[in-house]
DNA sequence: ACTAAGGGTTATAGTAACTATAAGGTCAAT
DNA sequence: ATTGACCTTATAGTTACTATAACCCTTAGT
């Protein structure tokens, strides 16, 4: 008797933070089912939608992939199956974050120790373009820290 | 009277650890000047490309973008001007570097306590599904650390 | 001289996860 | 009726490569 309320694709967009393009883009690659549309041809949603992009925004801001979301809700999807599934992909995405954690820690490092390196000079005498050229670790008491 | 040495491509991805791919799309994008060519149609590279490859190589470990190392050439090609240019890209590549940083930091934590969550049972009842659905944080004493 | 392995050459398409653009249809309000 | 804000589709662009195909060159071995 009562229909259940349905979202177009930009009142999901704005209840959700995710653009409307990207939400369709959803759709595309299969990550959402297909849309059921009004009689003009607009896509409307619902509820299931809604948790289901949540699901996915949440997964992404973990650093998900989208291929690896489209696991997790399938195993999601098994009610009664174990978890055992859901938790691998945690460990295994958690090993990755740290993998990339480690990078960019080392990034950190080297920039550092070049941005102490510039004394404002010319870039013949630059040590930060040398560093980049190549030449290796030297003499660079002189001028670094 | 001597000839330089040159390399092929080939030699040249060895010498340096970038593959031939990568290298001649270096040249594609203008990244590296257009080689010399053998008389049968072989790229080939001299000490200088050398160097240059090595500076890509070094930016690249860097965080730089490909963008970013075309300006840092064509400052770091600028002799005798400030290095100026060069320190506030490398200021602002650390901060880049630093904001990555932080977010993988949120996740990684995000990840560990849901990591934490799992006790192995079904996926009806695991928390980790839970969380990633959205029902953010209500009661999670029981089960979770 | 012939051949096969291991180089090299080009052009094109695919990857991830969108974003941007164009060209148009719909809806609510004035 | 017209405006403005929404919706639709399809296509191309982004980053930094990687993969594929189809072909040419060089060199060592028989």
């Amino acid at each position: 008797m009562m229909s259940e309320k349905s979202y177009t694709v930009g009142r999901l967009a704005a209840d959700t933070g995710i653009k409307a393009v990207t939400i369709r883009y959803y759709e595309k690659i299969g990550l959402l089912p297909k849309a059921s549309r009004s009689e003009s041809g607009y896509r409307l949603y619902s509820e299931a939608d809604y948790s289901r992009l949540l699901f996915i925004r949440r997964s992404r801001g973990l650093g998900f992939s989208l291929d690896d979301i489209r696991e997790l809700l399938s195993l999601a999807d098994r009610q009664q199956d174990s978890c055992a599934g859901v938790d691998a992909k945690v460990e295994q995405q958690l090993e990755q974050v740290r993998s990339r954690l480690k990078d960019l820690r080392a990034m950190e490092q080297e920039l550092e120790r070049l941005s102490a390196c510039c004394d404002g000079g010319a870039i013949m005498d630059c040590r930060i373009v040398e560093t980049l050229s190549g030449e290796a670790a030297h003499n660079r008491r002189a001028k670094c820290s």
